[in-house]
DNA sequence: GCTTGTGAAGAGATTCACAGCA
DNA sequence: TGCTGTGAATCTCTTCACAAGC
């Protein structure tokens, strides 16, 4: 099959097959099987097949899978030959933690700046990062071709700074405020909550208690 | 319709629901309709309708649904009335970050302890969280009634975090690591990939870029 | 009037099961 | 023989559209 229209299911699990592949040849192995990748993705077989098919790939039956050639159709398909240098807006604890962790460096996400309202941290430094204030970033956005704003404010300033970060040309936001921001049709906004996370656990040990007496007070 | 069986995609929306109509609440607003609870959620009307229906809530035709009452429910559902003590485990920058967050106390979720391997900390507190080594993992889970275990350790750490959480009696798991981590049947794992989210949206930007030259090279 | 609640249609994702081929 | 690639079946979620009812 032909490169075409990728569905979101399987983008959202090609960078963990990237990350098995990664494993494996550093493990030393030339081949694998959809059955070795389902098994390392903590999915069925039969997804791995399919997801890989639409991206034209062509394993061998019989065989499987050629670890290298395979990593290269992934990475192509998710573009990570691209470096998309990053913003974080809101340096309270997440914030702090977003814009010193080295993993999105390496994945060809680097954190070019931070940005903060608070003028006392202004033009001082987070881990090499340097902060700048809430109204320059349109400069930066320019400056340093920035693709990706990651919002890590309070949620009453989420809204707020997402206009700033569209107003500046970025398409993309990743959202950890615990709030909805709404943005133009062309901005693709993916929303991490954490308490939302916590709240889903939450649901599930609930629904596991005996039933409760007095439901309906 | 009775409270039956509650789809997953309706859970990971209630929580927001919930954030909406505190807002709602506190904004001094009796009643609202589901296109204002959609609009808030970012979602279509009719889901916020057949998501309700779930729950079996009886807003009012004509007219909406009672802000108070549908709070009630919703929190019903959910099980916010619990309370879940979380262990933090790994206290890199992230797992710091997670440890000192507010909110999750705020809604349910105390973390109540700390865990790495670094004897150099371990001992010490992090926001009046007290810091014990990973062998303790059992003694805490049992002290303090821990429901749900994060993982916030490298990767090379996290499946053996997740069994020393599993073999202390935790039932849920939210995992940072990064990694794909295997547990019994019985236990709920939630996975936050930073790395992961940002590829997504890389995968997109890539999407819309002009078609590149020598696909195969 | 206006908004809920819900069958039914539609879209998307998952899984099955087996033909096809090294 | 063994594993891929994929049509078909199935399941889940979303959206439509309208009857029901204040």
């Amino acid at each position: 099959m032909a490169t075409g229209h990728i569905p979101e299911a399987t983008v959202a699990r090609l960078p963990v097959y990237l990350r098995s592949l990664t494993e494996l040849a550093a493990a030393g192995d030339a081949t694998t099987s959809s059955d070795v990748l389902a098994e390392r993705a903590g999915v069925n077989p039969a997804k791995v097949r399919k997801d890989l098919s639409y991206l034209g790939t062509h394993g061998t039956r019989g065989v499987g899978y050629d670890v290298r050639h395979l990593t290269f159709e992934v990475s192509r398909a998710l573009g990570v030959a691209n470096t998309w240098p990053v913003v974080v807006c809101g340096l309270g604890n997440l914030g702090r933690a977003l814009a010193k962790h080295t993993g999105f460096t390496e994945r060809g996400f680097p954190v070019v700046a931070a940005v903060d309202i608070d003028p006392a941290i202004t033009g001082t430094t987070v881990d090499d990062v340097p902060v700048h204030s809430p109204d320059q970033i349109a400069e930066l956005v320019a400056a340093h071709g920035v693709a990706i704003g990651v919002i890590a404010t309070p949620g009453n300033a989420a809204q707020e700074t997402a206009d700033l970060l569209v107003a500046a040309g970025v398409r993309s936001i990743l959202d950890f405020s615990s709030t909805v921001v709404t943005v133009p049709d062309h901005v693709e906004v993916r929303t991490v909550d954490l308490s939302t996370e916590l709240q889903i656990l939450g649901f599930h040990l609930h629904q596991d208690l005996p039933p409760e007496v007095g439901k309906t007070p």
